[in-house]
DNA sequence: GCCAACGTTGGC
DNA sequence: GCCAACGTTGGC
């Protein structure tokens, strides 16, 4: 069992977009970062993502999501009408990938980014650091899981 | 809207 | 393989 955080702008994709998806599963595609997608083909099926949003104001940690399908090829590289299609990449040899996410639960309230710097357990998360700041998925500790956990 | 911090691209 | 130019992310 592994952790994760995955960003995404709400106007793209919101967490409660969740809600309106069968069985309130989403495809987490379009991402187009290396370390990102390494991150994504590492996800196990039962691994806990917490949903961050991004680029609005009240930006923060919104909710809770699990892997429900390991990661496969992103079908928005190899779709030319795709606005994240991507010529470098084809069926033989696809260069990006997804995964498939379920909702577990959308916080009560919006964990906000200035709240959590200033959790001192949460101080070495990668979210806060600056290599991880524009990582679109990022590793999550246990020890980071369970304190975030506890304050959705 | 600005811009720092990165990642990617492409000329050499 | 280096690195300048460019593009993107995302906080402020």
């Amino acid at each position: 069992m592994a952790f994760w955080l995955v960003k995404t702008e709400p106007h793209v994709f919101a967490i409660q977009d969740f809600l309106r998806m069968p069985d309130r599963v989403s495809g987490w595609d379009g991402v187009r970062n290396y370390q990102a997608r390494n991150n994504l083909r590492a996800m196990s099926l039962g691994d806990e993502v917490f949903l961050y949003h991004s680029n609005v104001k009240e930006r923060g940690i919104v909710g809770l999501a699990t892997v429900v399908r390991e990661a496969y090829p992103d079908e928005t590289a190899l779709d030319p009408g795709s606005a994240s299609f991507d010529p470098r990449s084809d069926r033989a040899n696809p260069r990006w990938y997804q995964v498939d996410l379920q909702l577990v639960e959308i916080f009560p309230r919006v964990l906000e980014l200035g709240f959590l710097k200033t959790v001192p357990e949460l101080a070495s998360m990668v979210l806060l650091s600056k290599a991880g700041q524009r990582l679109s998925v990022q590793p999550v500790t246990g020890e980071e899981f369970r304190i975030i956990r506890g304050l959705g």
